[in-house]
DNA sequence: CATGAATGAGAATTCATTCAT
DNA sequence: AATGAATGAATTCTCATTCAT
């Protein structure tokens, strides 16, 4: 039961503890990522960091939403409804990935890293609930005969195969595949499967 | 000239202390693994443990490693080259995933999850090459006359892609997919991006 | 002429603090009475609680002479004098001491449990004094002839023994002794060692 | 799930820090006892404190057996049984009680004023019950036509009066009253009030 | 070689008190 | 005078690693 910051001068410092939160992950990992640090970047001290977040998971748990709020709006920015094939439209999407990946000095890298530890939630469940509406939206368009049964499957996949596959990549920064030349593949896999007719209707005995 | 008995003991209490690894990252999590549990689980003193391995992270490193030989002789055994279309034999492969993923109780999911923090790529890697060879191998009984250039980067695309398509939806319990509707799709997507043909080359100015 | 509004709402905020201290410590005992607490409950700052007291304990220290006063009134208001007899008069001042020991949601049980980090002297020492002067009174009234000398450790005893003995039953909830009974023997114990005699004096050598 | 000990040198580490412990406590007061100092003085790591005690708890719990077995023993080699009368006895063991609350510079004295927020039952229990049992045997010596119904009430309320008044009166160095006045004054109260017969049976509606 | 007791550098969290506004 | 945000010392507990036996 923290105090919601009323303030002018609490809303500036809970942002900074989210700022420094962020800064410090990207910066010494999460595994090195202590309260001490978060205060110090923050130029706080530690008692005023328990003064607006309970715990740790709090703090980071900020941070998230603060970030699933900044992709949420980076996604609706882009133009990507006006594509008229699906290869462009995916491609944009992928491409505005990879932008947001090495964004903020590769935080976003590391939280995508530390998934499984992470309300992570919060930002991948953004990506997919945004995905998932401009698939909607697009097959309503241009198929609109389509009633495509299993969207929700096929965003699940798409979203993930995608995400982990740029993370991946730029972890182990391999000079042997170019990054254009994987979002090039991504999209061409990525398109043609959502473009693929949904398969027949199983029988149930 | 009999061996001596040290170096086959040693290799039982190294077997034994990566077996007791295994075991315990399964059982509590990567995050609750101690070495005094390790240690504990295998039966022997912590002190042995470090007469083996220099530190927790050479102990994690030989999990691996073990685990990666242990994938590259099931991958051997799978007849997935007798498939004959490009969507029998993905359709297998990952089936062949999801029942690796649930094997050892969750030790592969675990480990994936936390791929960033260990050296998976040992593990991973063996996974990526072995498709590679798989794929090279398909190509060249069955389409000949493509000569599939851009195949590593399919491979790398295609193997992360399922690979942790299926441990999120197997870490977040979704209820809403069935794996079985999962694997499929995931095998519809994989099996036609294989399938489809190279990008032409763009011209280099 | 009017008090200076400002004495007046100093000794509102005066006594809201104390009335707060109460109830705090009453709500979530001793060990989790925190001043932050005090002052929300009060309905004032942090600030203005210092302003007020020097430091915690001054406060608890003002919250002890508040409820002595109290308890020094209600001891005065009772008609223990009018009582005859020893046993009766003895009687009800533990009837007495179990009432206010369940008053006020156990604040007082919270109290003498703490004594020793409390200034709880003021309180006990409140106690100690009605009771001096109450038997002070009886034997004069009754055993005139009674040069009672010892009777300060006579009341020292009397007022220690009931007191801890009945706040370790009450802290215990003993099912098997019940309070009626406790207060019965308590009397008869306390009774009968006030009416006894005093001892020969010793022959100092 | 502490390990046992079960070596020599353990043994000795977990005595060491028990007796720290008191010393600690003794010497700083139990409010200003940290694991610290007690590792510290115990001259040791406050890991190793922590291998053998889960937390502060069990290591101030363990304190407590301790003392308590202490205290059973002591008791035990009273020759209080030999004593004919009610008077001597009763004496005998009150000067016991001062006895210990003398010894271990005050370590006791500070245990008992802290009793509510440690696991004092099991030293204060310790008295209880042998204090029970030395009234039953005394009752069955001497009077064994009474078949004195309430005596765990009375020792209930005699164990915590004397207990608590001698705590109370060392606490407060009150020079007006001396122990020895003290102990006489309670060994008659207490005397009195075991010898006196037991109250009617209430007749019950 | 094996043992496991001992170490101690952190890490998270709390709370009385201060002081700029 | 009042406020309440800010402080930071202090406390408990963990765990990889070492080393005397």
């Amino acid at each position: 039961m923290r105090k919601r910051p009323q303030q002018q001068r609490s809303r500036v410092m809970v942002q900074a503890l989210i700022d420094a939160t962020g800064k410090v992950i990207q910066q010494q990992g999460l595994d090195n990522t202590t309260t001490a640090r978060i205060a110090e970047v923050a130029g706080v001290s530690v008692g005023s960091l328990y003064q607006y977040f309970g715990d740790k998971d709090a703090l980071i748990a900020a941070l998230m939403k603060s970030l699933a709020d900044d992709i949420g709006a980076g996604l609706k920015r882009l133009p990507i409804m006006d594509s008229v094939d699906m290869t462009s439209m995916v491609g944009s999407a992928i491409r505005f990935g990879f932008a947001v990946l090495h964004s903020r000095d590769g935080l976003y890298l590391e939280l995508v890293r530390n998934w499984h530890r992470l309300p992570t939630n919060q930002v991948v469940d953004v990506l997919q609930q945004h995905f998932m509406e401009l698939a909607r939206l697009y097959f309503l368009r241009h198929h609109q005969n389509y009633p495509i049964r299993n969207l929700e499957v096929r965003v699940f996949i798409v979203t993930n195969s995608v995400l982990f596959t740029m993370v991946r990549h730029i972890s182990q920064d391999n000079g042997l595949i170019r990054e254009n030349e994987l979002a090039e593949e991504l999209t061409r896999m990525v398109a043609g499967y959502m473009a693929s007719p949904p398969p027949p209707i199983e029988a149930t005995p």
